[in-house]
DNA sequence: AGATATACTGAGTTTAGCTCACTATGAGCT
DNA sequence: AGCTCATAGTGAGCTAAACTCAGTATATCT
């Protein structure tokens, strides 16, 4: 007899699992990894330079982490930092042409994997789905 | 205009989102990681012992992982090894009570933070979710 | 000027996976 | 029986993505 409390935990698994599952289909052929991409493309919504502080903010990491995740975008040439003029304790980190190159190629293989899995599924339940976990989503 | 590939990219993120958010969420006070729970609770559901084998197959992960969350848990005392008496190669895994004990601890615990936010949905909302949700699980 | 707060980073740890290679045992074939 | 191949588990060692704690440089506030 299950409740609303085994549909919570069922629910639960479930997400983690596709998540999980998702993840693990992107042998992606461009080295860059999951936590990479994420901030390249936090760094690309933005339109404009972020503070590593800012980074690790809408990332939801704690700023020390945003640190060698932009450490090593940086040695991959992938983004570049600059010392903030308004604050000379700050760094602010920018997107180069080839940062934003690998960006576009990696966001299409990741759309093509999401995009296979949830065709299987109609129109009307993608959307429903998408309404579903943004009603989930909203702090 | 938004077209499907830019629903799955969403539904990506979003999906993500919510799971990073759920597991920080728990900051548990009892000693076992987020992968030895998913162990437990596969023990748990199976309701018998299973090889390490079979644990990694359900749990989505490679076999030698799996011998590895064991190999804590089993220390920690929350499940016990025995040989498999129908195969000299194998062995058996099973819940100790204080596993199963464990087990219901933090079942509650992720539950009450699950159920807090897809409190959010309606029942029907919920078993919409559900339902969707399974059908991108199906292998 | 001095105290406190902020921005970043070095050093080291944890979690949760992974691969590769090895041993022991089982199963199929001749 | 003997050989070959497959399967079950694990030792060793790696990677990713976070974390904490402590330290330095710079701002800000009184």
């Amino acid at each position: 007899m299950p409740g609303p409390d085994d549909t919570a935990e069922q629910i639960a698994a479930l997400l983690e699992g596709i998540v999980r599952r998702q993840r693990r289909a992107l042998k992606q052929d461009v080295d860059v990894t999951h936590g990479q991409f994420r901030l390249l493309r936090t760094l690309d919504h933005a339109g404009q330079p972020l503070r590593p502080s800012e980074l690790a903010n809408q990332l939801g990491i704690v700023p020390r982490s945003a640190t060698t995740v932009v450490d090593d975008l940086e040695a991959a040439g992938l983004v570049a930092r600059r010392p903030d003029p308004a604050d000379r304790r700050a760094t602010l980190v920018a997107l180069t042409p080839a940062g934003t190159k690998v960006l576009t190629t990696i966001r299409r293989q990741r759309r093509d994997a999401m995009v296979s899995l949830i065709e299987r599924l109609t129109l009307t339940e993608q959307s429903t789905l998408l309404h579903l976990l943004t009603r989930l989503s909203d702090d």
